[in-house]
DNA sequence: AATATTGTTAAAAATAAATTTAACGAACTT
DNA sequence: AAGTTCGTTAAATTTATTTTTAACAATATT
């Protein structure tokens, strides 16, 4: 073996920890959030390495083909993976969305907005329940002040839920890179 | 039985419903954000109930006290309950965090921070091995320019890290209240 | 038309996570 | 000090989730 040889093997396997590094770092990350950690591993893979079919990632990550095909749906439904269109080949390709900006605002705002409309509905279905109480004087004292007290509280809440559903907009409409720009100085 | 009483009964019952409807939102809610389920209905039960003791907690959600005493832990460590002090009592009282925004900052901005400083660490770590590739002209030259590739790839993301190293500023700051102020017209 | 290739679905197996039972330990009470 | 109360820890059990194996459907290729 040449001396040229020994110095890219040793390069490549200088590489492939470097790679290793980023896509734990980027699965660990995602499990925090509830995303499995071989969804994670996946995005991981697919942000470093580029396009891939499901052969490849099942290669690339020692599993079966199925698995690859669910995670990589679950993945799509979080707008973290984009299938990508190849002329000329029926095998599909996917993308890890590589703008982190971009997984951010879509990860973060479906869940919010899931978040905000769940409550608000739950809410105004309780405040409702709570009014009938409050309102009906064949009702005793106490357990109609019970009633008022569970519905200020309830209603309070209300304040929270629609300031999350105005971050969405900021976040969505991209009007908080205005406040909190973004630079560029990664050193 | 008294026609008032009956009615203070079907009062209870509609109480009941409204809570549950509340506690069912918030418990589902959380499930999407990583924490279990029945972390989940801990929480918003203690949102409804207020201040509650883990034999409280075990006999309202028919668990056991260890389970209570292990959700409540996990609650604490999101900050999202806290444990409040009774004069003249040994028991530990536990109280669910109801301000929203707060419950809101800890939970993210603990997450977020993990974030940052996890992948921050991994690129700074790849990125000098890949820079060692990079300047070793001992190395063939596409497996150069492919670390060089890398590297910019991984040291492009830091932006990102950066900037929700700032967001997180922006929210623990209350900063972001200025730009994005609650309303109260929660109607 | 028969055979590959590619991806999905469904049931089974393996794995991981949550929950309980049981036992312990600390702090108070008598 | 002996007995209680309250909370935690550890092992065992249960339950839920993930992963695989196996079968299938759709599309292309020969």
């Amino acid at each position: 073996m040449t001396e040229q040889l020994k110095n890219d093997e040793r390069a490549l396997e200088v590489i492939e920890q470097a790679k290793e590094a980023v896509i734990s770092a980027i699965a660990e990350t995602m499990d925090l959030y509830g995303v499995t950690h071989s969804a994670g591993r996946l995005y991981g893979t697919m942000y470093i390495e580029g396009e891939m079919t499901l052969d490849q990632m099942k290669d690339r990550l020692g599993m079966t083909k199925p698995s690859m095909s669910t995670a990589v749906k679950k993945l799509q439904s979080n707008a973290m993976v984009q299938r990508t269109w190849k002329k000329g080949s029926r095998r599909e390709y996917f993308t890890a969305e590589r703008d982190f900006f971009k997984s951010f605002i879509a990860f973060y705002c479906e869940k919010w907005k899931r978040e905000v409309e769940m409550n608000l509905v739950a809410i105004d279905k309780a405040a409702k329940g709570l009014e009938s109480v409050m309102n009906n004087d064949q009702v005793s004292r106490g357990i109609r002040d019970y009633a008022g007290n569970l519905h200020e509280q309830i209603i309070d809440s209300k304040k929270y839920y629609k300031w999350l559903s105005r971050l969405i907009d900021l976040i969505e409409s991209g009007e908080i890179f205005q406040f909190l720009p973004i630079e560029d100085d990664a050193r």
